[in-house]
DNA sequence: TTGAAAGCGATACCAT
DNA sequence: ATGGTATCGCTTTCAA
């Protein structure tokens, strides 16, 4: 592969007027220019982003670390950054961290290495500390989907206790009365919020949520077909269903109609998410839409920004995200 | 940042002795190796990766050239790099190239001044000939879901034709005999070449598919109900239907089930690409598995093989996968 | 076992 | 308008 020495040497000039014909600096003859590109193309030449990177401190890449790309979710996140990243003219390095705290930490320090701009890292397995030692460290960095207070203003995430609410008002504006919920049984803490959130707005409106029909299960469908049998044998009565996630939505759906009861005519399930799944079940799915994408834009312009500002940290902001009630077809008012 | 030359300043060394210490090279003395790594912590030494691909010539990184991340069949294709990218310890640099032939052309130059060791490419808008070019430039480079007989040997793709044959095939065999087909209204050849596999399939076992009764358009579930729509307008009786894609595939039971038509009682159906989406879909889909982060992984082990052969382009190697008939709920036997 | 120094491929400052 | 050269952070001989 041929370097800017070698383009030099050829059109007869010296590196520096290459350089400057590379980045379009001011103050190069129009023969010269001309003479060089051709050289350029000729040669088949490539700049160096390595070496390039190397003087000018700035990789002009943006760095994410999420578990796994196969997850939409997860997908859309990378997107959102992506998103950010082109119109920035600058490039996604992308580190999978799977599930452990080690290969976690190891995703960032590989991003690290690459000396990226700006990092958007999702995180479920590092502790605080470990992440506001990090986030110290590293200006350009910003967690999504973790709320830490210590570095607030490097956090963008949703408020799961207001899905949870939001599900419980939209169920009980229904005229629903009795309620189930199905969880997922990972403790990355988002479950519990959310049902939390539920459970107590549930209280102030005047109802009640069983505690023995919570049940949680895998988050994927099958858990929510196990789980959705577990509260058929129940035999207590409820209309009215709160899902972790639409995958399990969609899998209590299933197990429900084939135990004859209807959806949403003898039972309203409510999801949360708002992935793809949602728009192509049958009936589609009622659900809380997570703006994934656009919390991931935020973040990497965020993260951006803050790699330019020296320490703004002194600012109060908050970047929290609220879910979306997205009506469809899995949920109706109750009927006696 | 700290740099190398801060950490032996530090730990009084020079910078050779620490270069050592980072890549556990041979002959350091177990003191010394103790006081750098000491100091390396110390200082949250980092090393910097751009300065050390620039030396070594490799920079560790396999680049994926794809249009958009959030179509989970493309987020399948990153995965099995990724896994192969993990495997060898290298990183995933993503480069999305949108629709257009420039953007395509641009993401891959992206990656190539990043001085990727590896690259599979997705391209459906660049020509034979820019891609024979580019092939012949760049050792490790592969594409994926493309057949260019002249790099045939860097080339990993799915036999669309027998995907067809097989649809047709496994119609024949349920007792069918009165056919439709909705396909997508691009023309990246893909497409064409199911369908034609289809349809001639279909001539061979004695059967004949109607032109009037293959409708092409978006390949997205709205699509699939619009085509759905038109069949049904066209009222001639057909019992098996092969649709381009799973979403399409959906859309167009859902059209089916809306006009009281059954899947599979009325009507079987059959999609391709086996995304996720068939398994979460009411009645599950019959559809045609595509290897693709099979193929992936494929094409990046191939990638990095390339890279450090020279050109063993005198192989004869031809990378064709073939689809696979994944039989669920969406066909059935002909009833009369 | 350790250090000095050349060099990877660019950029950018200082001359001319 | 163009060239010379120091420099970025690191690896890798070659000497000591």
């Amino acid at each position: 592969m041929s370097t800017i020495k070698d383009v030099a040497r050829v059109a007869g000039v010296s590196i520096a007027t290459v350089s400057r014909v590379i980045n379009n600096g001011p103050k190069v003859g129009d023969k010269t220019r001309a003479r060089v590109f051709s050289v350029m193309q000729e040669l088949g030449y490539t700049p160096n982003a390595n070496a390039r990177a190397l003087v000018t401190q700035t990789s002009t890449t943006i760095g994410v670390v999420i578990p796994d790309l196969t997850d939409p979710f997860f997908a859309s996140l990378a997107n959102g950054v992506d998103k950010v990243a082109r119109a920035n003219n600058m490039q996604l390095l992308l580190s999978t961290s799977l599930l452990t705290a080690e290969s976690e930490m190891q995703a960032i320090n590989l991003l690290l290495e690459r000396r990226c701009d700006a990092f958007v890292v999702h995180s479920k397995k590092l502790t605080d500390e470990q992440l506001i030692d990090l986030a110290q460290r590293v200006p350009g960095l910003v967690l999504i989907d973790r709320q830490i207070e210590a570095i607030k203003h490097k956090c963008v995430w949703l408020d799961n206790a207001e899905g949870g609410r939001i599900a419980a008002r939209h169920l009980d504006s229904l005229q629903h009365e009795n309620f189930a919920c199905i969880t997922s049984k990972y403790q990355i803490d988002d479950p519990a919020v959310r049902l939390n959130g539920f459970a107590k707005e549930l209280t102030q409106l005047g109802h009640h949520l069983p505690t023995d029909l919570t049940i949680a299960a895998e988050p994927n469908q099958q858990g929510g077909e196990i789980a959705t049998q577990q509260l058929i044998a129940k035999k207590k009565p409820f209309s009215a269903l709160f899902v972790y996630n639409d995958a399990m939505a969609i899998g209590a759906i299933s197990t429900l109609e084939d135990n004859g009861i209807r959806v949403p005519g003898d039972v309203s399930v409510i999801g949360f998410d708002d992935v793809l799944l949602s728009r192509y079940s049958r009936p589609k799915l009622t659900t809380l839409n997570y703006p994934i994408e656009e919390m991931a834009q935020h973040a990497a312009e965020l993260a951006l920004f803050n790699r330019d500002k020296p320490n703004t940290q002194a600012s109060n902001d908050n970047f929290i995200y609220l879910p979306r009630l997205v009506k469809r077809e899995s949920t109706a008012a109750y009927r006696k």
